[in-house]
DNA sequence: GCAAAATGGTTTTGTACCCAACTAATTTAC
DNA sequence: GTAAATTAGTTGGGTACAAAACCATTTTGC
């Protein structure tokens, strides 16, 4: 007696026998239209595979966005830096103290406001981040490669358009 | 009405000016193109919107697709279940151990594999996943007007494409 | 039949993250 | 000018997750 007590009669029970043999024949009900949970799949299944492209770099992956964007602009304080990537400013603190004893990433008090910090790439730092952008290279021609160039635009543009309007409607 | 009053006098130019005063004028970089990257922030923005909404249900997002598995397929196993949300097993342990503990899953050892659990639904965790099913489909409509009904199937069709794929490419 | 491999779950360890409370510096309000 | 509010960053507490090492129970090989 394996299971399937439920809806025996209605549905065919072939089917929900598979279910439980580890299979792809599983019913994930209204999820399976769910534009939330299949954003979450495909995030968690990008992000490790970049890890695992960006292993022998020794560097994870949220740290590669941190190191763009001081490196593009310089100057940039912690605070500007985590509502650029969509973090809380508290996580960078550790991330920061990281890539600053590694040498990647200065960190100098502003003369005009010594609450904050200008951060800035160091050269081993610019080193390091075009590694890691030719790495990020490989990991999106995969990506690309999977969305088609088609409908690539059109499907970032989407993503972005969540990014900022869900949360924050009216 | 913020602005950017620092400096006055000294190093920077305008456009580093503006990259401080924490509004929208930053570089990217390359990552203004990353799939990866805004698949990121998407999903950060859509998962701290669903937890705003179903705050007075206090379950969090991630336990909402464990019910709604175990509803759909009673009797799965708890490996079959991390595979189908994308999870690692050991990230189940402690999520099924509290559910369990508040009353809306039972775990049964099988007869016939006493190592393995058939997980169901007690009749108060299928009272939780109606609840949650209402509050995921008023996310979910939040979501869907902000990609549109027009592109809402081809999109998901994507998300579905890079979770299948990405990683282990043939 | 029994050692070796495989499998379901748990434990342990480590990372990434958020939030709320905090400190220090700066701005504002009066 | 000083008290109150605001802002940049840190700290502490807690959750979610993965990886690897680990039991216990099958399953497999011979």
């Amino acid at each position: 007696m394996k299971q399937a007590p439920l809806s025996s009669s209605a549905e065919d029970e072939s089917t929900a026998l598979r279910k439980n043999a580890a299979n792809e024949n599983l019913d994930f009900g209204i999820l399976a239209n769910r534009i939330g949970f299949h954003l979450r799949l495909a995030q968690a299944a990008s992000f490790q595979a970049f890890r695992d492209e960006a292993r022998e770099i020794d560097l994870s992956p949220g740290r590669f966005a941190t190191l763009m964007l001081i490196g593009r602009n310089p100057g940039i304080s912690q605070t500007t830096l985590a509502a650029a990537n969509g973090r809380d400013k508290s996580t960078l603190t550790p991330i920061l103290e990281d890539l600053e004893k590694r040498g990647f990433v200065k960190r100098e008090k502003m003369k005009s406001d010594r609450r904050s910090y200008q951060l800035t790439l160091t050269e081993n730092g610019r080193k390091k981040l075009a590694e890691l952008t030719a790495c990020a290279k490989r990991h999106d021609e995969n990506l690309d490669r999977i969305v088609g160039p088609k409908d690539r635009a059109k499907f970032l543009k989407i993503l972005q358009k969540i990014a900022a309007e869900v949360g924050h409607k009216e």
